[in-house]
RNA sequence: GCAAGGGUGGUCGAGUGGUUAAUGGCACCGGGCUGUAAACCCGGCGGAGUAAUAUCCUACGUAGGUUCAAAUCCUACCCCUUGCA
């Protein structure tokens, strides 16, 4: 029995659509996957992302669970699902990006990454069995390999270095993972958990940063390995715009076509478009909630920011063609208000229309692929982002 | 009426002779946020002027005065708070 199941229904250019099955739920792609670092996608209930919002899979985050709660308080309480009562589909990060952005608390060795905790200040240590032990107690469907992601900017010697201590990590990952599987299979029969009796699945992570070579090399040596689907990190981290789309342009077509593609930690809303016309299939990000809870709307027709004087009489929603039921009930003026007197509903309220802005986006480029008319669909949205932030 | 304390920029509040257009907080205005150390961070915030400087104007209750120089010292007046009558 394989952990997931994905095929392509339709594609449309380098555009593919596809379903994505898990033992918990089908997900169409292109999918958008709403970040829920601690266990929870920050000011929006679960209620809302399965009924409204209809997500299928959010994110969870090795790094912060492992601190807190710790992974064996999860694994006693039957997994990160139990535990905050999210029954749908779950991606765990393997924490190599906090590996990254904690930079100066880390020593980083072949072994692992020695941290000190943002938490308390206390040494930690993971390494990928590390990690991969912690995602098993999790018990996500998907699985993320343990990377190292260097800053956009870093030279190409270090970036060379960088990748193929990633490409070791890989190779640790997935072995480890494969004795974790063994055995969770074997506890979960003994248990006669007929809901956790389904194996995981484990993503590969291609890095090298702008340098196409050197992304080419870490995809080899990535595939070489095997896994369940492939995830490129290491863009959007402070590079130019248009290197991530030619890394995008040059990696999609030669990456395999019958496995999955997740591009990680993107994107704003043009950026998703344009990654699916490359080839892209799966996203996560946090600023859709991030800049929610600051006060940044996205919206059809460009990014807003309700602080500003101008929406204190506005009494239009936040996006008019925006079908979410923030937009159906609530205006700017109100939702203005409501960030100006610290009121918490308007990070949960921002929060919910840019989620459902942006899964509606990748409703609608499924849909458009599945008609052959991703291209047109791609044009005119764009358009439309480009002229709403004219004035 | 007497006594004591006090009146500072949108607001609260520092500052007791020059380096003060005046610390700081808040409010306000704007920008940023891409596998979440983020309900956060950065910048602006008397007026005019400049691309930015320069420069000019107005300002520490009001009116005078002392001084090369005053939010800061002196005088008078107005107002506020507290206490005593």
């Amino acid at each position: 029995m394989k952990p997931i199941d994905w095929q392509i229904t339709a594609q449309d250019g380098e555009a593919r659509a596809g379903i994505l099955r898990t033992r918990r739920s089908v997900i169409e792609t292109p999918v958008f996957m709403p970040v829920g670092t601690q266990g929870t996608v920050k000011g929006v209930r679960f209620e809302w992302l399965e009924n409204e919002l209809d997500a299928r899979i959010i994110l969870g985050n090795t790094y912060h669970l492992f601190l807190r709660p710790g992974a064996e308080i999860i694994r006693n309480l039957g997994g990160l699902h139990k535990f905050s009562s999210w029954n749908r589909s779950l991606l765990t990060d393997s924490g190599g990006f906090q590996v990254f952005s904690l930079a100066d608390l880390r020593k980083l060795t072949e072994e692992g990454v020695e941290f000190r905790s943002h938490v308390d200040g206390d040494k930690k240590f993971l390494s990928p069995e590390i990690s991969m032990e912690v995602q098993a107690a999790l018990g996500a469907e998907i699985l993320m390999a343990f990377d190292e992601c260097p800053p956009g900017d870093v030279d190409l010697e270090a970036t060379r270095k960088s990748l193929e201590m990633t490409a070791r990590w890989a190779k640790r990952s997935k072995e480890r993972f494969n004795e974790l599987q063994k055995q969770r299979v074997d506890t979960d029969i003994a248990r006669g958990a007929a809901d956790l009796s389904g194996k995981q699945a484990l993503f590969g992570i291609v890095q090298g940063a702008g340098h196409l070579d050197l992304r080419r090399t870490s995809l080899e040596k990535t595939v070489e390995i095997g896994f369940d689907g492939y995830a490129i990190g290491g863009l959007s981290v402070g590079e130019e715009k248009s290197v991530m789309y030619d890394v995008l342009e040059f990696l999609a077509p030669q990456m395999p076509k019958d496995a999955p593609r997740y591009l990680m930690g993107v994107g704003t809303p043009e950026d998703l478009v344009e990654a699916v016309s490359r080839g892209v299939d799966m996203f996560d990000c946090v600023l859709p909630t991030r800049n929610g809870r600051t006060g940044g709307a996205f919206t059809s027709g460009g990014k807003l920011n309700i602080r500003n004087a101008k929406f204190l009489t506005d009494s239009e929603p936040l996006d008019p063609d925006c079908p979410c039921s923030v937009c159906s009930r609530y205006s700017r003026a109100y939702l203005r208000h409501l960030y100006q007197t610290g009121e918490m509903l308007a990070a949960t309220l921002i929060s919910h229309h840019n989620l459902a802005f942006f899964l509606d986006t990748m409703r609608k480029v499924r849909d458009s692929i599945k008609l052959g008319e991703f291209k047109q669909f791609r044009e005119s949205f764009i358009y439309k982002l480009r002229e709403g932030e004219k004035d």
